[in-house]
DNA sequence: CGAAATTTGTCCGTATGTATG
DNA sequence: ACATACATACGGACAAATTTC
């Protein structure tokens, strides 16, 4: 405890305490102090393996209901983040539990949100097409609709080695969200909900096995026949409005999709 | 309103009004309410695209706060059954969305309950084992601690195309659990939860594409060299002690892995 | 177009249950 | 047996989005 800057609050806006300013002045309270936990998670103010102090003390200390907390909590233990047990505590998780690849699919909006920040897409190539067959099929949409089809690589933010082959297609009418972009280095459909103002609700997101031909193995590093996950994204604005279809082709050697079930209790 | 059966509550125990008898005596009342819901939408009582009726009336229907609505219609969302728009009201969601094959791949540890219940594991192979070298691990243990190792083929519940190649690793001090099971026709950690009395808190899953050698695409009726995804999974009870481990071959032509990711707001 | 009613979303306070040490 | 800390449940109040009038 003792660690709460202790100003008082504003009254009629909702503030946690503790020196946190939201970046969103928007979110909800309990998503304030969810991305305040998280920032002291990884800046090592609450480290890995140890107990976050309890939920009593996280209340008093920023401002909030024991209620808040929980949800905030809720958020970090739904993302593997944080784990509870009764009569002890909640637990600081490690980020990565599995051995070898990194994970970089994502199980969550937020999710994509943070790998897109971390990688770069290049886009190569940007042509505007009218769906047809196969395509209008994927799409799920009348033949002769027009998008935008974008294709590239994306990178780590650092530049390392390739990690994905990306083909994106968006809607003629917020097409223009992304005119002027060559290297993305948010979410597509973020530059999309910044430029129409409607946010996209849905996701739907499935994943294939696939063998890769000569010419995407090249643009990743590797050989044509090699195995790859293909990762398949569809983007429902309102009304269940489709604005993005975009899939992503990831070599299996460098990747593995890892998830964690959790009891519900 | 008004199909309350309108019984009085007996005071002590908590149970939710309008006829529904708790499976599980112990379970929280928003599980309860939960599963009541459910069950209403699968049998038709409230159909899917059509609202559900409001948490207050809700609420008072089945004699709980609003709160506790909430929280289990929060499960049906996470769950993709339910979804809720502020101003509207509670939409009852169809179970499968996407077109073509069938999503057989589990979100969450009540999924694979489900899951299993609708399929048979019809053992095929049985032996103990001493883990070493890759299979220890795989299994993150030390060399030469024993597990049964079971092999077999998962079909639908109504003998259909065999749709998965199994197998499983069990840890020998609970491997009793399984001793004269030749069918499984449930979740083989079910059996050792009911074993052991302990519950198994956390199973971590991971993806992954193969190439499917001659031996186990014959048994799961495909070619050598057909893709296919293997399915990974780590059991752990309390203490995050590993109680069982077992991975599952899926042919990449029967089945796709889907994921809806949503808003958190 | 605007006001009112409806419905979910957020937030708080409090009380009690339950697993843990 | 006892204190601790998370889990469940209730109640009330107001905010925000949508529909209706």
């Amino acid at each position: 405890m003792s660690n709460a800057i202790s100003e008082e609050m504003t009254g009629s806006t909702q503030e946690i305490k503790n020196g946190w300013k939201p970046e969103i002045a928007t979110a909800p309270l309990y998503m304030q102090v969810a991305h305040h936990l998280e920032a002291r998670i990884s800046n090592g103010d609450f480290a890995v393996g140890s107990l976050l102090p309890t939920e009593n003390e996280l209340a008093e200390a920023l401002g909030v209901s024991r209620q808040t907390v929980r949800q905030a909590i809720g958020l970090l233990r739904n993302k593997g983040r944080l784990s509870a047990r009764k009569g002890v505590g909640t637990r600081v998780e490690a980020i990565e539990a599995t051995s070898g690849s990194t994970r970089f699919i994502a199980h969550s909006r937020s999710e994509l949100f943070e790998i897109a920040a971390e990688t770069e897409f290049v886009i190569g190539f940007r042509e505007m097409v009218s769906a047809q067959g196969k395509l209008a099929v994927d799409l799920g949409c009348r033949p002769g609709r027009k998008f935008l089809h974008i294709t590239g690589v994306r990178y780590p933010a650092n530049r390392g080695k390739a990690f994905s082959w990306n083909e994106v297609y968006i809607d003629s009418r917020v097409a223009a969200a992304v005119k002027d972009i060559t290297v993305a280095r948010r979410a597509i459909f973020h530059y999309i909900e910044e430029f129409t103002g409607e946010k996209i609700h849905e996701i739907q997101q499935d994943v294939r096995p696939i063998a890769m031909d000569e010419d995407i193995a090249e643009k990743v590093g590797g050989k044509g026949g090699d195995l790859a996950l293909i990762v398949n994204r569809r983007y429902y604005g309102s009304g269940r409005r489709l604005l993005e279809y975009a899939f992503q082709i990831l070599p299996a050697d460098r990747f593995t999709y890892t998830t964690t079930l959790r009891a519900e209790t």
